[in-house]
DNA sequence: CCATCGTTCTACAACGTTGTAGGCAACGTT
DNA sequence: AACGTTGCCTACAACGTTGTAGAACGATGG
C-alpha cells in the first residue's frame, strides 16, 4: 500500500506536520528528529500525494504544452526542447495534441486539463483572439503569429522577415521564377500569411512580377500536401526554377515530386523550406531551410510563464521575438 | 476566480452533492432540477477541480508515456497513436522523455509522477528487470522487449521473425553480401539483439556466411548514426549489395551516406529499415521497411492498462503481440 | 527569579470533491 | 389505513496535504 504523511509520522513518532516540515525543509527541526522522520521516509518509501498537495496548495508542478499534432516533426522537436527547459524549473510537462482543429483547441484554451496544470504552452492553428477572450483561468504562453492581439504572452519569431531573406537568398543566386508552396486563405494559417508577405515583398524589392500561378496553397502543410502541390506546379506548365516552401515537410515532399519528375536539385530547381527539422539535414539533398532557434523558443516560453505564476498576473501580455538563421544547404546550392 | 460546486449549489440552490451529482450524471435528479444546475453550471463556467476529484477517488484520469525521446520520429508516431487510443478511455496523457537514460527510466518507473498518473506506458531502453522488481506502485505496460520477464504487461512485436523476413526478402531478390546497421552490446539493446538474430536466421537458412565485418554497430538509432555506419562500412571494403538497418533512421542516413559515396539505391545496394516511420515513404528513394501495427500497439498498450486499473492487479502479467507487415518501396526494387 | 525570546513541535482547520447514511415525499400494495 | 418501496435530496465525513496559531521548552537578560 502507499504510504502517507502519517504513516511516516507514526513510525518515527512524531507529528504529521513535522515529517510535512522535513518534506518540505523548513530549518527548524532538530537535527535528531530529521534523521529520524528521513529513516523513516526511506523505510517507508514514502511520496508525496501531489494531488493533495495541489489541493492544498493551489500548486501542480505540471504544465501543459498543446501542439497540433507530435508527428509533425517541428513540434516533435519543440516539444524535447519545452520538456528540457521545463525541467529547469521542476515542472513536468502534459502534452496535448489538438489536431489543430479549433473546437478541440478552444477545449484545450479554456481548459480541459484545469485545475491539473499550473500553465499552458498553447501552439494554436485555428484559434481566434475571440475564443481567448475572457478566459480567466490558467496563465498561457503563445507560440506563433495566430492571434496576434490576444490577451496572453506569446513567442514567435519574425516570419515576414526571414521569408524576405531566404527569398532574397534564391534571388541572389540567380533564380527568377520562384514559387511559392504552402499559401493559405487568410483565416486559416497565420504563418502561412506571414510568410508570403515575405516572399512578396522580397520579390518587389528585386523588381520581380508577382505571379499568382507560381502560387500554390497547401491546406496542411505534410509531405504528401507539398509533393501534391509541386507536382501541380509541374503539370501546370509554370516551371520554376526555385521553389519556397513555407515548411520542410512541404520541402520534403517537393524534393520527392521533383525526383519523380526528372528534375534535379538544385541544378534544375532550387528548394528552400522553412523549421530546420532534422530530416532535412539528411534528405537528398540536404534542405536549405529557415531555422528558428527551437531552444530559444522553449526557453522563452517556459520563462513566460514562469513569471506570470509567480508575478503578477494582471500585467500587461508581453511578445517575445527568438532569433533565427539561415542554414543553406545542397537544395540551393549550384555545384 | 474559479469556481467551486459550492458556488454553483449556492446559485442553484441546492445542495453541493446534488450538483455533483449532476456533474458525474446520476440518475436520481429530478429533471428540472438538473435543468437548474446546469444552468447555474454554466453561467459560472463551472469546471470540476481534478485534484480534489482524485483525491477523494483515487484516479486522476492521467496516463503517462514515457519514451527515450520525442523527436525520434517512430516515438513521436507512436505517441499519437496512444493518445488518440486513450481519448477513447477518457484519459489524457502526460508524455515524459527518458532520454533512454538508465537512471531516468528508474525514476520513471518508481513513479516521479506518482499520485498524479493512473497508469504508466513505458518503453525503456536501459532499464533492467531488477529495476522493476518490487515496485509496488502504479500499474505499467511495457512496450518492446526490454525487460523481458519482469513483473509487468508488456505489448512488443517478435521483431526476430520480422527480421528475418525481410533479411529473406533481400535474398530472395539475389543479394547475397548483406550487411547489418544497429547492431549493440547484448546489455544494451533488447532490440538490436533480436533484429540481429532473425537477420543471422535468414542467412543461415539460406546457406550464407554470417561475415562480422559486415555488421556494424550503432551507439544511437539516429540518421548521423546510419551515415557513420555506413560510411565506415564502405570505406572498409567490404562492398554489400544491400543493407539491412535497424531501424529506419539509421537507413536514412544510411542511404545519405550512400548518395555521397555516388551509389545507386537499389541499382547498386538495396536498403530496408524498421518502423516505417512517414519519412520513409518521401525519402528518395522511398524505403522498403518493417511496419509494425502502431495503432494495434497503442491500443493494445492502453487496453491492458485499463484491464489493470480495472480489474485484477495482481493478475500474472501478460505480453500481447502486435502484428506487423512489410512495406517494400523503391530501395528494394530493381526497376 | 521572572519576563522575554527563539526554537521545536503539535493540534486544528481547510483545500474541493464524492461516498455513505439517512430523511422526506409520493407512490403502490396489502 | 398502514406499510414498504422508490425517487430525490441533504448533511457529514473523509481523501492527504499544508498554513496558522499556539504550546512547551530552554536560553538569555535584567
Amino acid at each position: 500500500m502507499r504510504q502517507r504523511l502519517k504513516d511516516v509520522a507514526e513510525r518515527a513518532g512524531v507529528s504529521v506536520k513535522t515529517v510535512s516540515n522535513v518534506v518540505n525543509g523548513y530549518v527548524h527541526v532538530r537535527p535528531d528528529t530529521r534523521a529520524r522522520v528521513e529513516e523513516a521516509i526511506a523505510e517507508l518509501n514514502y511520496r508525496p500525494n501531489l494531488s493533495a498537495r495541489h489541493l492544498r496548495k493551489g500548486r501542480t508542478g505540471v504544465i501543459a504544452l498543446a501542439v497540433p499534432e507530435l508527428d509533425i516533426p517541428y513540434f516533435a522537436e519543440l516539444a524535447r526542447y519545452v520538456v528540457t527547459a521545463a525541467a529547469a524549473y521542476g515542472w513536468t510537462v502534459l502534452i496535448d495534441q489538438t489536431g489543430g482543429r479549433r473546437e478541440q483547441e478552444r477545449v484545450v484554451a479554456s481548459g480541459i486539463t484545469d485545475h491539473l496544470i499550473d500553465g499552458l504552452i498553447f501552439s494554436p492553428l485555428a484559434l481566434t483572439a475571440e475564443d481567448l477572450a475572457g478566459l480567466d483561468g490558467t496563465p498561457m504562453v503563445l507560440l506563433g503569429e495566430r492571434v496576434e492581439h490576444g490577451p496572453a504572452d506569446r513567442v514567435m519569431i519574425d516570419n515576414v522577415t526571414a521569408a524576405r531573406e531566404i527569398t532574397e537568398h534564391l534571388i541572389q543566386l540567380g533564380h527568377r521564377r520562384i514559387a511559392a508552396i504552402g499559401s493559405q486563405r487568410t483565416d486559416e494559417g497565420a504563418s502561412a500569411r506571414l510568410r508570403l508577405a515575405g516572399y512578396a515583398d522580397a520579390l518587389r524589392a528585386a523588381g520581380l512580377d508577382y505571379d499568382e500561378t507560381l502560387v500554390a496553397p497547401a491546406l496542411a502543410w505534410h509531405r504528401a500536401d507539398g509533393a501534391t502541390a509541386m507536382r501541380g506546379l509541374l503539370t501546370s506548365g509554370v516551371r520554376p526554377d526555385a521553389v519556397f516552401c513555407f515548411n520542410d515537410t512541404l520541402a520534403l515532399g517537393a524534393l520527392r515530386a521533383l525526383h519523380e519528375a526528372g528534375l534535379r536539385v538544385p541544378e534544375d530547381v532550387a528548394v528552400v523550406g522553412f523549421d530546420d527539422i532534422e530530416d532535412g539535414r539528411f534528405s537528398i539533398p540536404t534542405l536549405s531551410t529557415v531555422a528558428p532557434d527551437k531552444a530559444r523558443i522553449a526557453h522563452l516560453a517556459v520563462e513566460l510563464l514562469a513569471n506570470r505564476l509567480d508575478g503578477d498576473r494582471a500585467a500587461p501580455a508581453k511578445a517575445l521575438s527568438a532569433p533565427y538563421r539561415l542554414e543553406l544547404r545542397e537544395s540551393t546550392q549550384t555545384r
